[in-house]
DNA sequence: ACCTGAACACCGTTCAAGT
DNA sequence: ACCTGAACACCGTTCAAGT
């Protein structure tokens, strides 16, 4: 019955579990290691234990979300929406994962990804055209999930009553089909010229 | 001849050069409000004189970044690397960028010189195709400076003697001129179907 | 108009020591 | 195997006071 100590011991899952929680609640500017290991019931220097340094972890976290990407679809635009509401599924993900990218871990699931559906669709380039879309998800995301912050927050641009978000869905199927090509043309599409 | 005490005052202009050299120097995440006050030979709180915060500090660091934008052209791809070499000219500078895009202020600047152009190759949609772009070029200008800063750092993610660089130009231009469209058919194309 | 000095509430990280 | 306690070198920001 007696609140004992401190009996709660963590592994690597358990602390990237919580982090990742507190992530959702406070976002990426807040989540501070101190703040997790308060989160955790623990001090902040016994999080040292599991992961190296704060970069580890959130490449880890950035790793769990990019995990969720469904892989396997044959529909760019579909893998595209994957992976963008996979990075929109806790917040600041997009900045999270775009942060982290360059060490090279979990991208290259979302980007193998993309890859795929396009060779499976035939199209010319598959390689570029899937660096490509992962590039413009990652900005894109990056800029709504932002913006949506920013404007829960009251912080206005000056013209008071406009829905920012209007129309971002629109410019994200534009980007992603137009990278992805013409996918009605199978091979060498007919290029047309006045 | 003898060292006086500090004459030297500053304005708002002045904090910002030095500030935005010394981001030069040293990343966005090494610049402190008590780094950049060291290097004006001043003490932190003084800072705050000509600005309300570090925010709003990075927000005109990033509108000076923005704002030598050329503007004007009607060749959309020569508009978009125009974006993307402002971006790269400072360290870090495409994430600044980014992550300040938010509070609305050089972003719009880039935008508009996009859509300018894409208006004036009488392409459709040149609103959405503008946002689109930009979204991309910040993207990708962000994913690109990380990994050249990464990559000089000596953190490879294992594969050896790759040049993590190449071919990214080219994922820049095809993914831009996609985006921009069919630009040899004047307004509306001939959607030609197999 | 512009800056100092001191303070407040924070950071990430290390390391010996505990269990 | 996992954690504490204490320390180190930092942060952004506020505010009275100086010139």
């Amino acid at each position: 019955m007696s609140p004992e100590p401190n009996p709660a011991r963590h592994d690597r899952e358990s602390v990237a579990r919580h982090a990742l929680a507190l992530l959702d609640e406070v976002g990426l500017a807040d989540l501070s290691m101190r703040r997790i290991a308060a989160r955790l019931d623990v001090q902040p220097s016994a999080l040292y234990w599991h992961f190296a340094s704060k970069q580890e972890l959130l490449a880890d976290l950035a790793d769990r979300i990019t995990g969720s990407i469904p892989r396997g679809s044959t529909d760019v635009l579909a893998t595209a929406r994957g992976i963008r509401d996979a990075l929109f599924a806790y917040r600041d993900g997009a900045e999270l994962v775009l942060s982290t990218y360059a060490l090279q871990l979990g991208s290259s699931h979302a980007q193998a990804a993309l890859t795929e559906a396009l060779r499976s669709q035939g199209a010319a380039a598959a390689e570029d055209r899937g660096a490509a879309i992962l590039h413009f998800v990652l900005g894109h995301a990056t800029l709504v999930q932002q913006r949506m912050h920013a404007d829960s927050h009251g912080a206005l641009g000056g013209d008071g009553e406009v829905d920012v978000t209007a129309g971002l869905d629109r410019v994200f199927d534009l980007g992603v089909v137009a990278i992805a090509g013409d996918l009605s043309a199978p091979a060498s599409p007919p290029r047309v010229r006045a």
